[in-house]
RNA sequence: CGGGGUGUGGCUCAGCUUGGUAGAGCGCUGCGUUCGGGACGCAGAGGUCGGAGGUUCAAAUCCUCUCACCCCGACCA
């Protein structure tokens, strides 16, 4: 847009126009403030998957991005013990999501005065610990008390008769999970997917060297393959020529499929056929060919929880515990960087000041249910009392 | 925006300092042999060296301008 003589014109350099939006808050108060009159308008939940425009000055694909998809949810509510109650219920959602499907644990808690979202009494949130020992800050949930039924006038009749600004929550997550899902599972072979979230769960290779072997392995190959559909699983056959199994094999690793399977002449004689678990650990394994989806469901089940093990131990191995500044200091030299859990004066002041030697900041105050030691102690840069610890990582 | 770097066959890069008319690996095409962990042999195809201008007998190489991309840098799902 362009301003000549006060007259807008609209200069048009791009391909197509690009429309941006204000911040969500702004229309949904907007139209809260027309919906909602009654008591009975309350709780009101608004759920939207949208694109969000920000200013970034370094983008990271994935984690950081000009433009990024989310999901945003907006409620209001008649009390503030109910829109409490939302928050943290979506707070528990978004870490079962975590935790259930991206098979990644996370750490819940508050976040500070200084992180906590402008408009909040209160933010909650999910943190995740990537490979290498950052964190990464997985959803928010807020709690926005009355200030925007304040700024945006969203009143509504309770059952006294009298007039209030309704209590609001929101809370989203983004395309970031995506690239916390990579960072978390990958290895040097490639992705690493959780089978509740892989495309592809299954890929089948033939593997024959004669034209009788083909057609007899391809044609067991495809009947194992609709088995498996049928049990709705996700199956590919690897049916293509001129390639070499072992060069499919590393093929379907890198693309982070979960389980591979092997058939052959040797499998077609013994009824067996031979699976392969994407964490690349496990040895190949020999499963008959009787049940089969049975014994792939079980196996399936297995990755996904042993990827979920495998990341909780490797956070619980990089977390530690820090009384003194002076190990506080060493942990975050240079590159390094692992969770730290240490007490805190609670001041800004003292955050801003270990951020600025450190580079790590306070990613939550935990939430009881995390297990923290909720005993008082001393601030690990001022001395001062602290009524818990919180965790210090550097995050992205 | 500030600082640093890179543009050379499809991909990853060497060559540039010290100008002499373009190479490697992978990939690709054909034939044959292979096929349970990234196959091998033989024969081939493929590049006006990001762009423009200049210096020179001669420019991927030196000079000027320009474009694109990458990395590092100050509240950020």
């Amino acid at each position: 847009l362009k301003s000549v003589d006060g007259k807008i014109e609209l200069k048009n350099e791009l391909e197509e126009p690009y429309v941006m939006r204000p911040t969500s808050e702004t229309i949904i108060g907007h139209f809260f403030a027309k919906w909602i009159d009654s008591w009975r308008d309350l709780p009101l939940l608004i759920n939207q998957w949208g694109n969000v425009m920000r200013w970034e000055l370094r983008t990271r694909l994935f984690l950081r991005t000009g433009e990024f998809w989310w999901q945003e949810g907006h409620t209001a509510h008649a009390t503030h013990e109910e829109a409490r109650a939302e928050v943290r219920q979506m707070l528990d959602i978004y870490r079962d999501v975590y935790h259930d499907v991206l098979a990644l644990p996370v750490i819940q808690g508050i976040k500070t005065e200084n992180e906590r979202f402008a408009g909040a009494l209160e933010t909650f949130c999910v943190e995740a610990m990537m490979q290498d020992g950052k964190a990464l800050q997985g959803a928010t949930s807020h709690d926005l008390g009355q200030n925007f039924g304040r700024a945006f006038g969203i009143t509504f009749q309770n059952k006294e008769g009298a007039r209030d600004f309704v209590w609001q929550t929101s809370w989203g997550a983004s395309t970031r999970m995506i690239g916390a899902l990579i960072m978390a599972h990958s290895d040097d072979q490639g992705l690493v997917l959780p089978p509740k979230l892989a495309p592809i769960q299954v890929a089948i290779v033939p593997i024959y060297k004669k034209d009788d072997e083909r057609a007899r392995v391809l044609e067991a190959a495809n009947n194992l393959g609709l088995e498996l559909r049928m049990d709705g699983l996700s199956v590919k056959l690897d049916d293509r020529e001129g390639m070499t199994p072992g060069a499919k094999f590393y093929e379907w690793e890198r693309k982070g499929v979960p389980l591979r399977l092997e058939i052959g002449p040797r499998d077609l004689a013994s009824q067996t056929l031979i699976a392969k678990r994407r964490p690349a650990e496990a040895a190949k394994e020999k499963l008959p060919m009787q049940d089969l989806g049975v014994s792939v469901g079980r196996i399936l089940d297995e990755i996904q929880a042993l990827l979920f093990e495998r990341a909780h131990a490797f956070r619980t191995a990089n977390s530690l515990f820090v009384d003194t500044w002076d190990e506080f200091s060493k942990v975050f030299l240079d590159q390094g960087s692992s969770f730290v859990w240490a007490h805190w004066d609670g001041t800004t002041e003292t955050e801003l000041a270990i951020k600025e030697s450190t580079k790590a900041t306070i990613r939550c105050i935990p939430l009881e249910s995390e297990g923290v030691a909720a005993e008082p102690g001393r601030c690990v840069l001022t001395g001062n009392p602290s009524a818990r610890r919180v965790l210090f990582a550097k995050n992205y």
